[in-house]
DNA sequence: TTTGATACGGCTGAATTTAGCCGTACTTGA
DNA sequence: TCAAGTACGGCTAAATTCAGCCGTATCAAA
């Protein structure tokens, strides 16, 4: 893994906050997780868009932030399952209202917020 | 500045969030403008750790994200000042929720958090 | 025996953000 | 005239994240 080399800004609340849920699927992560679909090929099938890869590498970066768990059975073939640790579950009411709020304002943000143009690419 | 060439994720509310507050100091400046520090030579001052570029860059994307309103008085020497918008005032009791979210459980947090090691710089 | 499902990890290069350099122009006050 | 304050922008390299390739292993069913 990558390890940082630039100091982190946690000095305020916010930051902590951005720290945790910075990554481009964490928030899809988990939400699925809370929706009770917590196996990794499940995850996969749900985000096809994402590469098998980076969901793993998020879904770990996760589990050492602590928002997250990972059971792993000890069986044949293996399983393994994620669950929202006790503060992972206190992040979900904070997502509803920030979430709340970019539905709020989707009409202005979408216009405002650059999208690459389909015609360069 | 630089042109995207990925699409942006934007089907969640929660990511139009993160795609305007994504920005190491972006934070810091809503803030201080909420407080009604609004120079740009203010600005610098109060947040020395970023490069007067960088703030310049993350301020004009606030401005095109319509967030904060950039005001230029046309006199010498000149003098330009912003404030937030409508949009960037509804964005205030959002991130107070996830600011004190991230103080409840700072100490939780700060020990999970990777920080670079200061013995490898 | 081959295929598909389960899960995991190394590696490379593209895309993007951040850091920090340089220089422009104007005005006021020492 | 010279320094210091105002504001703005081009450019390069470092740091970081994202995309996608390859390969490992086990087991069940076709």
């Amino acid at each position: 893994m990558y390890q940082k080399k630039l100091p982190v800004e946690l000095e305020c609340g916010l930051h902590l906050f951005m720290e945790v849920m910075n990554g481009k699927w964490k928030i899809s992560l988990i939400w699925c997780i809370y929706n009770g679909i917590n196996r990794p090929g499940e995850l996969q099938r749900r985000i096809p868009k994402a590469s098998r890869r980076l969901l793993d590498t998020q879904l770990s970066q996760l589990v050492s932030h602590g928002i997250i768990a990972k059971t792993v059975f000890d069986q044949k073939p293996p399983k393994v399952t994620y669950e929202l640790t006790p503060l992972g579950q206190t992040l979900i009411p904070v997502i509803e209202s920030t979430a709340r709020w970019g539905e709020m304002h989707r009409n202005e943000l979408e216009q405002l917020i650059q999208t690459p143009d389909p015609l360069l690419r």
